[in-house]
Parts: structure tokens; sequence; C-alpha cells
RNA sequence: AUGCGAAUAGCUCAAUUGGUAGAGCGAUAAAAUGAUAAUUUAUUGGUCGGAGGUUCGAUUCCUCCUUUGCGAACCA
């Protein structure tokens, strides 16, 4: 009895099942960084067209978490494709590197600068940290398996970039846009300094909450908005606050402009009836605040019909101001009017730029007021409110008086309550030379993605204010100015001392600045000027990357793209523009692609304190780095990102179908040496011609899908194609021929040039997702190759079915159709316990005249590709009653068990089996592949 | 006063100019045991976030609402 087993072809590959990611990709990355393959990319693609895609620098603090993988992943899948479609597509990661959360960290270790430490090495320190940061950051994003120029990467910290942001903003300057201002910050009035956002935490207050009456000045006029006629009553306008401090700067009363005000009379104080403006929303509210229960409402107007009307200052009898619009004034408390103190809000300030009102910068650092402040000069702003109360008493403006507890900001160190206080900054103009205009210009001509993104940047222009750069922090690049000490005016030569103070910081870091003998710099005029101390907003830092990077490196800005999170229309796409514009006059970018943020299973978002955040370090550590990117491939990064267990469990489970169709590919090439076993497609059977042919449209697809970044597009596309054309299709009927036929004989070869072609294809396919796995599977293929899938370019071998061909695309769909059909009914008869295995059956098929001529076709090799042992395809006409119906036109089926012996090879029950005296277990076709010369198919 | 988005089967995604929804995965059942911690087959999943409106007809257009993300604001 001969072993026929042994004469099979069966699947043999070294690749295997098992992917145990986690243990292989560090091996895969070791590799990697041994060859230096990076660099042997860099050098291979010399001299090609380049695509840029600029880096948006993370900021060096803390662990990666998932949304920083999400954007690694999706730049390096970007790259990676246009490295496939023959560009010198360069990666240069970078980090932001300054800041105050950095100086937070190192502040916690060895304390303030400037009192327990030295400036100089608390600078020294926050280097030293950023740096660690980094380097634990890096580690990561070269596991997820990211490529780039992780040797050198750019920071922003580095000696050159800080001098190339010192450059930058001397170009700035040059161009006209910086100017000094005022604006209101947030000021510990204990610690005596300016806060930043992330230094101010809520608390609870209680505050004193007073109406206050402005007297109308030219009665007559404001009257005249209504048409009403109170004779002599006591007409004001009340406002309401719950900070009586900021009474003294008042310079303001806002009214919302599409707010209806009413005219109120009531017997409100000791001095009788009266009549006040109120907002018609708010007057039930107010009267019964003021416990008052007689009102009438004489007549109401819009808010915008006031606008410039002068009141009277409740305690300033010398001074008058005017009824403002606001859009800040609600209905959601008070009265409806705002008083409007530019000093002490951002909302008063801007107010106040509309008008034209300026600051009057009464409350000093330590919170007094100054000499300037009348009535309250040198009194405190936390103890002055007994003071005001009176003064309002006095002069009867105080209408009402209570006590409000309220989220209030405080300072998040010594825990007091902050005030608003306007401080002299340096800005970047949005008007002084037209950069709004330019920027609004210029996003017109950049390429949105999603669309959206352009609405989204359009808005947030629309309503930026004049960008504040200064920033009164210890880490951070100076802003490397010369001031005059009486006319705070800019030294006439402040270009040329730029760039030798850049000079300088380029060779000793921002110290130098701060170490700076201005005497040495300025010659005589060094008595005359000052340094500015103060430090850049990181913004600013991350912004002029477009110079300190891609000039720096000789690229050519425009970049062709940038990438981040939604996050920074808002931050790095808005402060790059801006910067760009400034300092070229054109955007630093072609396009902007947006994905957004990470949630978790239910949409919310991600947060330590709920405990819903999904560490890459642990996926890594067990489904491994691919299945991370499979993860950010499959997903619309549009929206929302979903991330969770479950979808974890499912993105493993669709990567091991497309590892084992990969694994299938390559069993089944064992013994193939394309170098001399390749067919040529003439004399391919039409099946596998097919096959290359879906593969050739799919690739098309995919690459169409890479240069448009849809990715989730090309997941379930490659997904869709292993399970339903590869493994419900093609690799199932081929089985049979793989194992069975003649190892060298033309129908196994046949296929196997079709397999050599898809693997070839699909490893370049997915080489951009799963990059492990994908150079796993090249080290597989049999052929020469280059050592890495990172060093191919796309799979030019396939080739499109035409659709001339007698058996093309929509003929194989009829069959498909077909066999799905024959499939459902196998099923049935495998339910009623008919046959077993399909291979038991065999069916006979009644068909129109069209379906019969299609199956015709495929002579005797159509029961190949329904898997069963025989097929009889007959004239529909002929069908007998209990013929079963189907859903495909024209085909009406039956099947039954077949009578015929079971060949012990193939399996197949045909009627030759043990005709041969030799073999008297094996088919005729069997004993042909076992010791003939092998069979020969046409068609499948 | 808030700006820009998102919401389709348990999961990931589709749905061409408005014509009462499609894949794959999963689940369930079965087959085979020559892809075997794999494979094949069949079956099962949806008031297309909710309510109105326009229309002969709406997942698709309009309005409002809910939930949710990013940004802003957090308060006079």
């Amino acid at each position: 009895m001969t072993d026929y087993k042994s004469t099979l072809n069966l699947p043999k590959t070294a690749f295997p099942m098992k992917a145990n990611l986690a243990q292989r990709e560090p091996e895969t990355l070791k590799k990697w960084q041994s060859a230096n393959l990076y660099q042997q990319i860099q050098d291979a693609s010399e001299g090609r067209d380049p695509f840029i895609l600029h880096d948006g620098p993370p900021y060096a603090n803390g662990d990666i978490h998932i949304g920083h993988s999400v954007n690694k992943i999706l730049k390096d899948i970007i790259l990676k494709s246009k490295r496939l479609s023959g560009y010198a597509a360069p990666y240069v990661p970078g980090w932001d590197c300054h800041g105050l959360p950095i100086e937070h960290n190192v502040e916690k270790k060895i304390g303030k600068a400037g009192s327990k430490v030295p400036y100089e090495k608390f600078r020294a320190k926050c280097r030293e940290y950023a740096q660690k940061q980094v380097n634990g950051q890096r580690e990561d994003f070269i596991r997820l398996g990211v490529f780039g120029d992780w040797e050198n990467p750019y920071l922003t910290m580095n000696y050159e970039f800080e001098a190339d942001i010192i450059r930058s903003l001397g170009r700035i300057t040059e161009n006209g846009h910086l100017v000094k201002g005022f604006k209101p910050v947030y000021w510990s009035v204990v610690g005596g300094s300016a806060l930043a956002e992330a230094e101010v935490e809520y608390q609870d207050k209680t505050s004193t909450q007073i109406d206050v009456r402005f007297d109308v000045v030219d009665r007559d006029k404001f009257l005249g908005a209504f048409s009403a006629d109170i004779g002599e009553l006591p007409l004001s306008v009340v406002i309401w606050t719950t900070t009586p401090w900021t009474l003294p700067a008042n310079q303001a009363v806002a009214l919302n402009v599409d707010l209806p005000y009413s005219l109120v009379k009531f017997a409100g104080g000791k001095q009788g009836e009266e009549v006040i403006l109120l907002a018609t929303a708010l007057i039930e509210s107010v009267m019964s605040r003021y416990g008052v229960e007689g009102y009438e409402v004489l007549a109401e107007t819009a808010g915008a019909s006031l606008e410039g009307a002068a009141l009277q200052h409740p305690f300033y009898s010398e001074r008058q101001v005017n009824i403002t619009m606001g859009d800040h004034v609600t209905t959601d408390a008070g009265t409806g009017a705002v008083h409007i103190a530019p000093d002490h809000g951002m909302d008063d300030f801007i107010v106040g730029q509309k008008y034209g009102i300026q600051t009057l910068n009464y409350v000093q650092a330590d919170g007094t007021y100054s000499s300037e402040a009348p009535l309250v000069a040198g009194q405190h702003v936390y103890k002055v409110e007994e003071s005001i109360l009176a003064l309002l008493e006095e002069n009867h403006r105080l209408l009402a008086q209570d006590k409000l507890q309220h989220s209030f900001p405080h300072c998040w160190r010594t825990k007091t309550p902050l005030i608003f206080r306007a401080t002299p900054q340096w800005f970047i103009s949005m008007q002084e030379n037209g950069l709004l205009d330019a920027c609004k210009e210029a996003v017109k001509d950049v390429q949105w993605l999603p669309e959206w993104g352009q609405n989204r940047i359009e808005g947030m222009l629309e309503q930026s204010p004049d960008w504040c750069i200064s920033r009164q922090r210890t880490w951070g690049v100076p802003v490397a100015l010369f001031i005059h000490k009486e006319t705070q005016a800019l030294h006439p030569e402040t270009s040329r001392l730029i760039e030798e103070v850049a000079l300088r910081v380029e060779d000793k870091g921002m110290d130098a600045w701060f170490e700076l003998d201005a005497a040495g710099m300025l010659g005589d005029d060094a008595d005359l000027y000052e340094k500015v101390t103060d430090t850049l907003d990181v913004w600013f830092d991350s912004g002029v990357t477009h110079s300190a990077v891609l000039e720096r490196g000789g690229v050519d800005v425009p970049a062709d793209l940038y990438l981040e999170g939604s996050d920074q229309h808002r931050g790095w796409f808005q402060s790059s523009l801006k910067t760009s514009i400034a300092i070229r006059g054109k955007a630093p970018y072609k396009s902007v692609l947006t994905h957004g943020f990470v949630v978790d299973k239910d949409g919310k978002k991600m947060s330590k304190s709920i405990g819903n955040v999904m560490s890459p370090q642990k996926v890594m550590k067990t489904l491994g780095a691919d299945i991370i990117r499979l993860w950010v491939a499959a997903t619309d990064y549009r929206g929302e990102m979903t991330v969770s267990d479950e979808i974890l469990k499912r993105t493993a489970d669709s990567y091991r179908r497309i590892r084992n169709t990969a694994r299938f590919l390559l069993a089944n090439l064992e013994g193939f040496d394309p170098a001399t076993d390749m067919l040529p497609a003439s004399e391919m059977v039409a099946l596998d011609r097919w096959a290359v042919g879906q593969s050739a449209k799919l690739q098309e697809e995919i690459q169409g899908l890479y240069d448009t970044y849809q990715f989730h597009g090309i997941y379930q596309k490659i997904h869709n194609f292993c399970a339903l054309e590869l493994g419900g299709f093609y690799l199932d009927v081929i089985k049979d021929r793989q194992y069975t036929a003649k190892a060298d004989g033309q129908a196994r070869r046949s296929a196997q040039t079709a397999l050599f072609h898809i693997v070839e294809a699909l490893a370049r396919w997915i080489a951009p997702i799963l990059s492990y796995t994908a150079e796993e599977l090249w080290q597989h293929i049999p052929g020469s190759r280059e050592d890495s899938v990172f060093l191919a370019s796309w799979y030019d071998e396939l080739t499109v079915l035409s659709s001339d061909t007698e058996m093309n695309d929509d003929y194989w769909a009829t069959v498909l159709a077909v066999k799905t059909a024959v499939n459902k009914q196998l099923e049935v008869a495998r339910k009623d316990g008919v046959v077993g295995g399909s291979l038991e059956a065999e069916v006979v098929l009644y068909c129109s005249t069209d379906l019969k001529s299609v199956l015709d076709q495929l002579q005797d090799e159509l029961r190949f590709v329904l898997i069963t042992s025989k097929v009889s395809v007959l004239d529909g006409a002929s069908a007998p009653d209990n013929a079963d119906e189907t859903d495909v036109e024209g085909l009406r089926m039956l099947v039954a068990k077949s009578d015929n012996s079971k060949c012990e090879r193939c399996w197949h029950h045909t009627e030759d089996v043990g005709s041969h005296e030799d073999h008297d277990t094996l088919c005729g076709r069997c004993v042909d592949n076992v010791e003939g010369d092998g069979e020969r198919r046409l068609f499948a």
C-alpha cells in the first residue's frame, strides 16, 4: 500500500501562523536599526521628487499616550506609502522643549528659579529634564515602527534652533508686526507675578455683589431712544458686579447690542421714586432681588440705540463714561448692563480696544492702588471694599448689596484669589501690518483635509486677537530685544543686534542673552537701553519650525503636508501660519490634514481620573505594535477614534486573517523559484489570471486610497480580499490543484505564479500599515529581492484582466454567483444528512440558455470551481419538478450523494477510481499526477 | 449669544444626483480534519441618536433637541 499522502504538495512554510508580535517585533526592530534602514532608504531615494511631511513637535513631557501613537503612525503610514510611490520622503521628528510644564517639574525637584536656584542652573536642569523626556518618548515612537531620523531629531532647545527662534522674531519685527501693548493677565497679588493659565485653579469664594447706579448725563438724548417722558425723576443705568475693587478703573458700561432694554420706574432707596435701565428679560428677577413689589415698565428700546450715551462715574465726579456694546453681556445674571474696566477683565479689555479706551494701570504689582488712583491710592485691592461701598453710599449710588458664593480663579500656589491686571506685553499685531488679512488670504490656497478644517481655522482667525508672545518665565527663549529706558522704543538697529545675539545663542544657548553685557554690544548707547527679560510663548518656538527646521534644512517652504490632531487648528497650524506669513508672506504648508481624538467605547474622552485610558505601551507588550497600527489604519480618523479592548480584539482577529492568508500564499509557494518556474500569462489557467487581475484592480484602488489618506478603506478592502476573493473562493478552489497536481506541472505552476504575484503585491500593500508583519513576510517570499520591503516600490507585475478576454471579470462574477447558489443547496443537503463534505456531492444544474453557455465554457473543470465531484450542466427545460430554485436567474438544481468511490488521494468521487491496477484506490487523474506527466488545466 | 465636527447592525466601515440600508468581523449552527489555537459553508443582526418640517417619498435636504469630541469661555 503506497503512502499517497506523501505524494501530495501540502502547504509548508517557515512563516509562523502565530504572530507572537510582542516578542518578534523587537527582533525585527533590531535588524532595522543595525542595518540603519532609514538611512538606506534615504540614500536610495536621492534624486527622487521630495514629499515633505513636516512633523509637529509633541511636548517633551511624560510618557506617550495613545493619541501620540495615532499621530505618529498616521504620519508613518503616509510617508511609507509615498516612498512606495517613488518619492523621497524624509521624516525628521521633533520635540517642543521649552515652557511651563517642564519648569514646574524641575521646580518641584530643585526649587524656584531666582530664589532657591540660580537662573542659569535652573535652565540647565530644565534642559536635562527635557532631554530625558525626549529620550523616553523617542523609544516608544521607534517601537511603534515609525521610521525617521531618530538620531537627529529637531529639538526646540537645540542652540541652533534657539538662535533661529530669535532670528524669526527679528524677521517678524523687521516686517513691522511686533508691537508693545498691554493685556490683562491673571495676576497673583501675593506672588506679585503674572500666572499662566495652567497655574490657575478654581475655588469657591464669597464675594460682595453690588448694584450700582450710573446716572445718565444727557437725559434728553438718552430718553430720545425711548420717546418717554419721566419728568425730573432720577435716571440711571444700573450695573451689577462682584468685584467692587475694580470700580475705580471703570471706564465704560456695556450693553448687549441685540437685547431689549426697558426703563423701569419704582421707589428704590431713600431718594424715593426713580427710573433705571434694565434688560427687559431681567426686570422681574432684579426687582425681586431688590425686594420691590410695585414697579412700572415705561418704555423699551434695543441696546444698540443707546450706544455712546454718557454716564456719570459713581464716585469720580470728574469722570464720565460711555455706553458701549459688548458681546459678552448676557441675561444670565445681573442687570444686563456690565461695568467695564479694561485693566481688569479680558472682555473689558476687548471692549476697550474696540472703543479706543486705554488702560489706567491703577493697581500695582503688590495689589495696592498707585498714587494715580483718586480716593483709593495706597489701599490694597483685598481691603478696599469697605471704602468703595462707603463712597457709593455717600453718593447714593448703591442700589443693592449682598454676598455671593461662586467659583473663582485662585493662584494654585498661594491659594489666594487672583485678579486680572493689564501689564505690558509684546504682541504680534494682527492689524498693524495687515497680518490678519494676509493670513485669511493664504488660508484659501491651502488644501484642508477634511474640508471643514478651513471653516474652522477661518473662524478662529476671525476672532484672533493680537498674539501676546511674551511670558514672564525662566525656561523659554528670550525676547532678545533692546528697548529705550525712557521711551520704551526698540533700538534702531534691532535687526543687526538680533543677528549678533543669535550668533551667540547658536554658540552658547539662550543663556548667552541673559549673561550678555549690553555695553559690549551697544557701546555708548548701553546706558540708554535695557534688555527685555521676558521669554517667548512656547507656541512661538514651535510656530517657527518652518524656519528653524525646513529652511534651515534646505527644504522649500511650504511643506507638502502638516498632520496633527484637530486641536491644532487653534495651536500649531495657526502659530505656524501666522509666523510664516509674518516672515515670508506665505503659508508654511500646502495641505493640512487633521485627525480626531481618541475616545473610549462610550465616546468619552480618555482621562486618567476616569481610568479609561488605553496605554500604547501595554498594547505593544501584549498584542504588538502592528495591532495598534492596524487599529489606526482601520479607524476613520476624521472623527473621534474609538478604542476599547473589544475593538482591539476585533482588530487582532482581522490581523490574523490577513496574516494567515499571507501565510497560506507562502506555504503554497514551497518549491517555487520565480526565476525558473514562473509561467507567462498566456500559459496560465484562466482562474489564476483572474486572481492576478483582481489583485491588479485592487492595487489601483489601494494606491488611490493611500494618495487620499483613506486608510480605513484600504483596511476594509485588503481584509475583504483576503476573506472573500481569496479565502472564500480562489484559494479554496485551487487547494485541490495545489495539493494533488504534479509538483512541477503546468497546473500547479500556474497557480503558484498567481500566488507569487499576489504575495509580492500584498506585502507592499500592507507594509505602510503592518510594517513589522510585512517585513517578516518579505523575508519568506521566494526569489531575490531588496533586503527590506521598505526599499521596494509598488509591485508592477500585476496584469489587469482585459474586459475583451472571454473569461473576464463579468464572466467569473456569474460563475461566482452560481457557486454561491450551489453552496446554499449543498448546505441544505448537508442539513438533511445527504452529504457531508462537498466532494461527496454531485450536482445537476438546469440552466437557461445563456447561463448554460457560460458554464459550458469551463467544460469538465466546472466541478473544480464548485468543489464537487461531478457537475452536469443541463438545459433548463429538462428540469424535473423537484429541482430546487436558486437565487440565480435561470438556474435550478439538484444535489445528490455520489455513488462513486472516493479517491484515496484527491478525495474526489469519480467513476474511474480503481481502474488502474497498480493504484486501485486512485482516480485516473491522480495516477497521471503521481506517475505520469501531470494533468493540464485550462480554466480552473 | 458660543465656533467647528460626530452620531448607520455587538465591533469596524459602505450607501452614487433624496427612492423604506450593504460588506467584513463577531455570534449561532454545521462541515471537513490535507491552511488545524487554522479553513470552508449557512444562518442571525438595524424604528440609519430623538422630534418636527419640505417632498409622492428622507439615513440622505431644513429646523429644533439629545449625547459626544475639539476649541473658546468659566463670568461682570
